[in-house]
DNA sequence: ATCCCGTGACTACACATGTAGTCAATAGGT
DNA sequence: ACCTATTGACTACATGTGTAGTCACGGGAT
């Protein structure tokens, strides 16, 4: 069962859902939507396709209803990020790693995660 | 100057051409489109689009037009990846780090690439 | 009892992209 | 000269995504 795909503001929806958990389509609207200008029926639009894809839960609270990720916080992401490599990138990080390279700002943080990432590969890669 | 959208077959067609640069939409039919199944017409309608969005050039070479990429190797796909880090990952780059690291298979040539941009990077961060 | 408001469901529409058919012109082969 | 394959341009259509309008309903406030 080959998973929806799925758009860029759709993904940038889920991320919104992923760390705003149980929200509101009201809520949703107001924060992100008011955000990136966006009308309150786009919001709910968006949320009921996603829920639609089943990328996306609600169950009624008080009345409203209230949504959150079908999946595992991070799970999102990953597929997103995978989604992409595939799709767009036909399957290979070099892409990735050459807009890095020429990126202009890489903080402390960015930096330690790759150089831990780095060192993860290489003993994965010894132990095989 | 913003530059205009690309679909993902564009991208991958985008991608051939660089690889096999000034070929005739029938030779792109014949190798690329007939490995993916796509019909010549589908080919050359691509191909019109991408040199409508300025991504491809041609020339009439022996009445044929033979097309190129107007923009350097790989610039394409760099800036497809910006595009993506900003408006999906909000400009972060963990996501991708993360999936990366729980992804199953990575060549020598990925890892090696990573070794360099970290290597790249580390250096750059020195000097500043 | 009314009126206003948030909520949900539906409908609509534009545009991008993937995909292909068709047609006219041209170039060869025989 | 005639038939055929190739090439280019144009048209067409489905689907996905982004975006929004509208309408009916239920609950409070007045």
């Amino acid at each position: 069962m080959g998973k929806p795909s799925i758009g860029d503001q759709e993904l940038a929806l889920l991320q919104y859902l992923a760390e705003h958990n149980h929200a509101s389509v009201g809520e949703v609207a107001a924060d992100f939507g008011e955000a990136r200008g966006l009308a309150r029926s786009t919001v709910l639009t968006m949320m009921e396709r996603l829920r639609g894809k089943a990328y996306l839960r609600r169950r009624q609270v008080d009345g409203v209803y209230r949504y959150s990720p079908a999946t595992g916080p991070g799970e999102v992401m990953r597929s997103a990020v995978g989604q992409f490599v595939e799709r767009t990138l036909s399957g290979s990080v070099s892409p990735f790693v050459a807009w890095m390279s020429e990126r202009a700002e890489v903080s402390d943080t960015e930096l330690a995660e790759l150089e831990a990432l780095v060192a993860q590969l290489q003993s994965r890669r010894k132990e095989t």
